[in-house]
DNA sequence: CTCCTTGCATACGTCAGATTTATTGCTATA
DNA sequence: TATAGCAATAAATCTGACGTATGCAAGGAG
């Protein structure tokens, strides 16, 4: 009805059928806000709906086969978040990624599933490694005894599952250590971020990016750490913790050099 | 009609007439969801409305004079902040500060015009000290030429707007000269970071927080940061970026010890 | 007395229709 | 050519209705 409205077909439920790609982590019974709100976000963030696009809300709602109070509060939730600007008499415009608020949740995942992936994954292992290492300073001033005591007993537990090889238990305790350190360093924000970080850790075991495997260095710089923060030595804390933070951006590296077209599983 | 309700009255448009604390930065025309939107949002944001307290539709639809499709949509958008959460036959809950997204604009804003002013401004600056560094390091190898030639031109600026006592164009420049340098930085993320820090440095302006008066040394180090990023010097970028950021950290350090208690303007 | 099942009241979820309003693009006029 | 007025349009808002999941309490079985 709306003028030669656009062409709808991409935002289909075909999820091209390559595969393990989108299994729609949104439930089907989750109401329809949220698996409206998960199709649009997805397909704006995977690039079907290219900026500059518009939508409108009486389309929306015949497509997605809803009634246009779910639509429009839909759009209202992606326009808080940077991905949507309606305006009167002109519709529903789609932004340019430089409009998103890339430190929602919401759109991190969105990202993680479109073939940004790698671009996603950069930027916010080079955003850890530059504040982890703070994190760590601030934690060797503000951690409290028990703090610290948990810290140094997580490092020992990190130790024990890489020798014994146990993988899933070492990737949940060395997201429990990180977590833990950003926790003490007293910053609301570092916390925050530790919860994108961690979205991303399960999110690249989800999408098979890269199997962790620890070694030697590693562990003992967790321990550094650990003790350092105990010790209230920011300096020594703040220096393994960049060592950890090295290795784990060569070990990204090594990802997004090896991958080098996006769209490739 | 909803039970026993909850006393409303703290969020009236009273605004305590101390003054200049909340001249309602959304402008009366705006509309109604946007008027509804930060009326809540400021509510919860500065403790007036408590972690638990239960909202609910229609006496929301009723207290503020709308209908109840402007405060689903309301609700919807501060749901995906974080701020709340509603389920099915319990009502609208307010959550803990803890589960909010510190890093939506949004949510910052409201943040800096409450109480928890000062830690906001802590976090992100704390935040900015861990960051920048990085991005400045990143810059030295990513930036074009023309971007460095940019930077440095920048730094010139800001020497002769110091030296002119130009207050106003020197917090110009040196929002822009930041700006820029995380942009130069390649990494999306950061680019985001420095328009909330931009909020942070203009909001702090708008409550006569701190003045920013440069000196001899700071104008030194931004000036050898651009050239450092120029020569693709990453290590002296980020010791040069370091300094500025300790002499930052020093000028919020003395803010919030001067400001005893929070509630003082 | 404890535990589990069942039924009910409740507040959100969703829908459809009507009306108002702001904005854009066109047009006619000075 | 520039500007002011006009008409078309799509969002903004309101309203009333019905569906539905769910917390709580009453009642029965063990």
């Amino acid at each position: 009805m709306q003028g030669g409205s656009w062409n709808w077909y991409v935002l289909s439920v075909v999820t091209p059928s390559t595969g393990e790609a989108a299994p729609s982590l949104v439930a089907a019974q989750a109401g329809l806000h949220a698996r409206v709100l998960d199709e649009l976000g997805t397909a704006i963030c995977s690039g079907q709906l290219a900026p500059g696009s518009v939508l409108y809300i009486d389309d929306l709602a015949d497509q997605c086969a809803v009634s246009r109070s779910v639509v429009r509060e839909v759009l209202r939730v992606l326009a808080s978040m940077g991905l949507v600007d309606t305006r009167r008499r002109v519709g529903t415009q789609i932004r340019p990624a430089s409009d998103w608020n890339v430190f929602d949740p919401q759109v991190i995942r969105w990202r993680l599933a479109s073939a940004d992936r790698i671009v996603q994954l950069r930027s916010l292992t080079e955003l850890r490694t530059a504040v982890e290492p703070q994190a760590a300073a601030l934690a060797a001033e503000r951690a409290t005894p028990d703090e610290a005591s948990d810290l140094v007993g997580l490092a020992a537990k990190m130790w024990a599952a890489g020798k014994a090889g146990n993988e899933a238990e070492f990737l949940r305790l060395d997201i429990e250590f990180h977590r833990q350190v950003l926790l003490s360093s007293g910053n609301e924000m570092f916390v925050k971020l530790q919860e994108l970080v961690a979205e991303v850790l399960t999110g690249r075991h989800h999408y098979a990016l890269m199997p962790h495997y620890p070694d030697e260095h590693a562990l003992q710089h967790h321990a550094d750490v650990a003790q350092a923060i105990q010790r209230h030595d920011g300096e020594r804390a703040r220096d393994a913790m960049v060592h950890i933070m090295e290795q784990a951006m060569n070990e990204m590296r090594s990802i997004w050099e090896r991958t080098g077209v996006p769209g490739r599983d």
